[in-house]
DNA sequence: CAATCTTTCCCATGATGTGGGATGCCCTTC
DNA sequence: GAAGGGCATCCCACATCATGGGAAAGATTG
């Protein structure tokens, strides 16, 4: 028989049920406080307890959970703190703080950097004028500047706005309806840039730009944010164009010469099948 | 077939092969420059290319790996980045980052700080005078400062040095005896500090000192890290002197007032029906 | 153009993970 | 103080699920 079903919808997990569900397990600290017992976990996964417990023992093992010794709680290892770390080096975003501290100061906002991961946007580094912003945290694409950015210049395989998950209204002002995003996803396109105006939450205020690579695809996402007295209407421009020349700063800092969008259109005007070399 | 798999008997991981297959797949991206095929995956671990690329797939669906679309090859993926980042600020760890940076800045050194991970000190946290340290970076215990100090002042369970891999040497320094390193970790808790003078690689000195808890365990360690001729013998106590500043201050930052080690014993008012032998 | 090394899919086999249940601990409540 | 509930942890029979060989299709090299 041909081989043409592609059963391999979005949510197809082929040959892993043990290995997704332990990575569930380690998703389910996004959440909360730190620390979860066995049997909570169980229950926020719908398992029996043995076998969060098993998993759970399994993860400790490999330094991706660590056990409290006196309370037995479980909360994130090592391990997953390594791999942040190495991960973050790898995509050079230590080489973004500088640059995004840079930004908060000048700007007197919030300033962060996010790259998309699956349906949400993932804040990875992040300057502030007040110490804690929200590293590490995951914000819905529809509902924020930096999401709507991720969006507006995704990827190919990353653009089906069907594929998301029911959009959930924050505000009044938040976005609900898929028609709606598309035509707001346009005019982001159009400006070159993102608004948030409340539609996450009232009274913060946050404009987005692309850090573009050379296919004109969004690598990541860069906010600066704040509230509607600092981002006035009239300063916005301001903020805007301070936003996008350090994206553009960024691009040079996190991309590899030949993937970078502002140099590739200079060097390559009009080459549509080139494999670039 | 029997499965010759057994030969990491080193904690029996009970009902989970797939997960600890995972888990080692992504901990093979360690070693490496950060993108791996799934071929050299199944090379690096040692099973069938079936396996490493089901295992490869289903991490990419949980968002641990990112396949580049063109090569096909694997790089960590955002959920790594994301619960790394999380994790650090569930330790408080972005609160010693001011702390190390003027350390650093102060000492003219490298700071870091490291906490115990399964057999390694994994550097976490990290300030520099020169841009680059070694983030997300796992050293060994015996041939380093951090190492030692977090072997020396190590919880019960983590303390037998019999369970240790072999100890390697990297330079003629090295200490590789297992009574030797034992004689040392004593000089090193009698002192307050460790060091590491050429141990791990020549040129390189390093002093080391812990952030204890309330029990008087290692809840991380801090290191100053420099060449010989900065951390000269006549002003090695004061740079023990900085360190041992900042690591006070960082049990302040990092540990909840009830676990802290030099608060703990002075400030202790409304005695809890706690352990009144 | 053939040789080689990829990625990816399919499938029969049995090794492997599963969840029910039992045990003992600790803390709260009556 | 006794009773009760919640918890972590271990054991075991069952059958579900992961395993690896194999093959097809593509990519890369000489």
């Amino acid at each position: 028989m041909t081989t043409d079903a592609r059963t391999h919808a979005a949510g197809a997990p082929p040959g892993a049920q043990a290995v997704t569900r332990a990575l569930r397990l380690l998703h389910c600290f996004r959440d909360n406080t730190g620390e979860l017992t066995a049997s909570q976990l169980a229950r926020r996964m719908e398992l029996s307890v043995s076998t969060a417990h098993r998993l759970a023992r399994t993860l400790v093992a490999a330094g991706f959970l660590e056990q409290d010794e006196h309370s037995a709680r479980y909360r994130l290892g090592p391990s997953v703190a390594e791999l942040g770390q190495l991960s973050l080096h790898q995509r050079g975003m230590h080489r973004a703080l500088p640059e995004l501290d840079a930004l908060a100061r000048v700007t007197g906002t919030t300033a962060d950097l996010a790259i998309r991961g699956g349906a949400h946007a993932v804040i990875l580094v992040g300057g502030s004028v007040n110490a804690a912003s929200g590293l590490g945290l995951r914000r819905p694409l529809h509902s924020t500047a930096l999401g709507k950015v991720l969006l507006a210049w995704a990827r190919p395989g990353e653009q089906e706005l069907d594929a998301l998950p029911p959009l959930q209204a924050h505000t009044d002002r938040t976005i609900i309806g898929l028609a709606e995003l598309r035509a707001e996803l346009d005019r982001v396109r159009q400006a070159g840039h993102a608004l948030n105006d409340g539609e996450s939450a009232y009274g913060v205020r946050t404009a987005a730009v692309p850090v573009l690579d050379a296919a004109g695809h969004a690598h990541a996402a860069l906010a600066v944010r704040s509230t509607p007295d600092v981002i006035t209407d009239d300063r916005l421009g301001w903020f805007v164009a301070r936003a996008h020349a350090c994206a553009r700063a960024l691009e040079v800092l996190l991309l590899p010469p030949d993937q970078r969008h502002s140099a590739a259109d200079a060097v390559n005007p009009g080459a549509p099948a080139g494999p670039a070399s």
